[in-house]
DNA sequence: CCCGATTCCTTCGGGTGTGAAAGAGTTTTC
DNA sequence: GAAAACTCTTTCACACCCGAAGGAATCGGG
């Protein structure tokens, strides 16, 4: 705790000092149990519960710039977990697709997600979570971009 | 908001966007403003409020691994924002401090992300922004290491 | 129809993070 | 006091993110 008020007053750097301690934590867990890294998690995820998409959306969704993006799908691909091709109705995009393996790999990692979030909902009770939950939301919906 | 309930539910997923975003935001801010990046004025904030440190000791504060904090540190030490020496006591460890433009560096930074948390906090409410720090802090502090 | 503007993705250069392993210095153990 | 164990930092190879710039496809006004 005294450690973390140094720094402190300053939200911002509070943020990224959880997301980088509960990121390491869950890059481990899902490396060693889904074998991806939590950033395919995330892409996983989201072809996983919408289906095919395209880059852009891909980066819109998990706030990621196009060239992230693009690297990230690129190991995927490397990896076998999801496919890219031409969208034959607008050939300047590409659709991104799970592949069998990616949807086995989403599956192991929903599992491991699910028991992480469950213990982050037990270290901060039912209520803390909820409104950490409402605040981080509210802050990632772009500032810029009221309608979200 | 719908974007965001995509792949939701998954705290630790909406906290990595979360600070995506406000990351992105703030490095901008603070590299015109203060020609720093987010990342280093992390290290000159700590550096103006307890003076010299060790390399470990940054990294412990800001959750960074070792390797992180060297390429930080010599990156800054490049600029020209800190020195570097050897700690004379214990020829081991690496005693970090500001440079006069370092010192300077700092107070503009300060300024602008004084201003940036305003705005959270103004977006928050006072409420939901506490809380938020509260939680936050909890989970900043490492699960294993409940001292903190 | 065609040229300019726009959109979508990729490439490029560079900052920031990680785990593993190595090097240097200190402490402990015997 | 020397060997072993430990601590602190650095180096290495790589993943991941950004802004800027470039190339291909589409769209829109003339």
């Amino acid at each position: 705790m005294a450690r973390i008020r140094a720094v402190d007053r300053r939200l911002f750097l509070l943020i990224e000092i959880a997301a980088r301690r509960l990121s390491r934590d869950a890059d481990q867990r899902l490396r060693a149990e889904a074998g991806v890294s939590a950033s395919q998690a995330a892409v996983l995820f989201l072809l996983l519960r919408r289906g095919e998409r395209r880059m852009g959306a891909i980066g819109d969704v998990l706030a990621l710039g196009a060239p992230a993006v693009t690297g990230l799908v690129s190991r995927m691909e490397e990896a076998g977990l999801v496919t890219r091709r031409r969208d034959a109705r607008d050939r300047r995009g590409a659709l991104v697709a799970l592949s069998e393996a990616g949807r086995r790999a989403a599956e192991r990692a929903d599992t491991v997600l699910r028991a992480f979030n469950a213990e982050l909902d037990e270290r901060l009770g039912d209520e803390a979570a909820d409104t950490l939950y409402d605040a981080l939301t509210r802050l990632a919906s772009d500032a810029s971009d009221p309608v979200g």
